[in-house]
DNA sequence: CATACTCTGGCAATCGATTACGCCGTCACC
DNA sequence: GGTGACGGCGTAATCGATTGCCAGAGTATG
């Protein structure tokens, strides 16, 4: 803790050196003329004193932050530190930095971080966020700043960078009809999630149009955690034992699952086939690894920085498109296999 | 992105209110007098206008950001979420809101964000960085804002958190050799990891205590990822065939381990024993769940910020002690069996 | 030698809040 | 009715940077 010294001031420089703080300024921006003993003065006044310019104070006059909110919907599932990341780096190539907020699954919490974030000036806004309330859309619609919604449905008012929900999942359930499956199982997501229904879309669309009539093709809700998919599985095996396949909403509930299997003493994929969908890291960390559709989470995080600093640094952005659609990829590994016989 | 209008300032609310800034912000903040009909024209001005006060012109102006800098080794391990939202909901709690910064292991971006964070004025800086290099040691001591170090060795010139990393280590290794494990191979993080050192006393006291001889308790490199336990199982496995448990630096490196057992046929517990250290949520999502040692990752987080917020509201505060040990935890589960016979 | 132009660099305004200071008016008490 | 206390609120300084404008020095040109 020691000691807090007042921090040096451009003031501080500008005497050492002898000149204006506007001259400070100057040189150390690098605009404008000056002698270049004048500069070697300021640097070297600038380093003696370990000056570093408040950004605070910078903001305040500039009128920016540099600074970009991202609030995410659960930082503790795996598929959003990933994002993170990738956002984080291209911020900082792009000169900007992260704000980050965790919503907890907790509405109220994404609105207290809007608020935040926006009394902090920040220059642009992320919402990596499963749900957004008609309150929250209705609040980013009007916002002071740019906004780019990750894995929202496009075709609203604001810009999104969405993954092919639909056919990601779509792709994946043909997988498993190609196995051999024909009494397929799903476990949604809460159905306040943005991504639950196109999701659920790609399921539905996929078994009807193989023929598997519906009643083979049973839904049961989760909660997008783990605890939410060993619950499911547990009903599932209860009322439907039948079923030889079961698709996820996303890896983690298809965690869930697999354990939930395992503590009934099913065997995957020789009993029951899993899937999943997202890619995250842990996917290919349990047994048996996760097969499952792989969102480009570290482009999506990568694209939805670019878009916002592109905007920001020209404001007369011609806008490239609002909705980026990002495809999803099949990862086959373990926990899918062919349907047992009989 | 729509337009972007000028936010209403304090200004505007202090006309349309019909009174000047000095009161408009006296009444917001509630303090001093103001009459009732003052009070009611100011707040409704400020509904109407939907004003938010700039926090980049408080901030300035009070010398404070009422933010927190929380550098991390490395996001994308789990065990940093959970430590991170931990802080976040204590720093919401005291006032305070957090900038992340995520070094992905590279010790020239923790310097940057140091910088950045300074730079942006933070109030407080937490660093939960595995490795921290001698320069960055000495920017820390002299640092401008209180820093508090998370699981760094203690007894430097500042305050650190830190879990009983040689007892836990101690703790989890007792338990193998409960189980009759007499050949038991440690598999390291890297070696300028922070926590990397104890822990691998702790392994070496416990080992060594029990009389088992050197060569019967090798010692491996990772990298406190999942690649470098896979990569360190592999030479295990070529050089010494023989031991019936290994124990690693993290769960993260034991779920490599795992994997690594895995691909060469070998069964956990059947024929080797694993054992993690840190109990991320991920470390009961494998199969066999894993037996490992568990940080306190939730209290280290809000501990962390209570502390600097602590200081932070009361200046000269009496400074409680410089360095917390908190303690780690057995969580037996099922990749730590008894020792094959013969 | 005078005029014009280019370099340099200082002065001062500005960003949006907070707050010390002091003025004015009202009320109470003697 | 005079005076002191106090409630209510406006004026202006301040935080630390950036930048438009302009002055003075120096140089070039006719």
């Amino acid at each position: 803790m020691a000691d807090r010294p007042t921090p040096t001031t451009i003031r501080d420089v500008a005497d050492r050196a002898g000149v204006s703080t506007a001259t400070v300024s100057r040189v150390l921006a690098g605009v404008g003329n000056a002698r270049p003993d004048t500069v070697a003065a300021v640097r070297a006044a600038a380093g003696e004193l370990g000056y570093r310019p408040s950004g605070v104070a910078r903001s305040l006059r500039m009128q920016r932050t540099r600074t970009l909110g991202l609030i995410v919907t659960d930082i503790q599932n795996p598929f959003f530190p990933e994002l993170v990341l990738a956002a984080d780096v291209a911020a900082r190539t792009a000169g900007y930095s992260i704000l980050l907020g965790s919503a907890a699954y907790d509405e109220s919490r994404t609105m207290h971080y809007l608020d935040l974030m926006v009394d902090r000036r920040v220059d642009g806004l992320i919402i990596a966020s499963s749900q957004i309330s008609a309150e929250g859309l209705r609040w980013l619609v009007a916002s002071p700043v740019p906004v780019v919604i990750l894995n929202a449905e496009p075709g609203g008012a604001l810009a999104t960078i969405t993954s092919d929900n639909v056919g990601g999942m779509a792709m994946i359930v043909t997988h498993l009809l190609s196995l051999g499956h024909r009494r397929i199982a799903y476990i949604r997501g809460r159905p306040s999630f943005t991504a639950d229904v196109p999701r659920l879309e790609g399921f539905r669309r996929t078994v009807s149009a193989a023929g598997i009539p519906e009643r083979d093709a049973p839904e049961l809700e989760g909660d997008g955690q783990v605890s939410g998919g060993e619950a499911a599985v547990a009903t599932l095996l209860a009322t439907r034992p039948d079923v030889t396949a079961i698709a996820c909403y996303n890896d983690v509930t298809a965690i869930g699952v697999l354990r939930g299997l395992r503590t009934a003493g099913l065997r995957v994929p020789g009993d029951v086939s899993v899937v999943g969908c997202d890619d995250i890291d842990a996917a290919s960390w349990v047994a048996p690894a996760l097969t499952t559709a792989a969102q480009e989470k570290a482009a999506m995080g990568r694209l939805a920085v670019e878009r916002i600093a592109a905007v920001l640094d020209d404001p007369d952005h011609a806008g490239p498109p609002r909705a980026t659609m990002l495809p999803m990829t099949l990862r086959l590994r373990e926990s899918a296999g062919p349907a047992p016989v009989g």
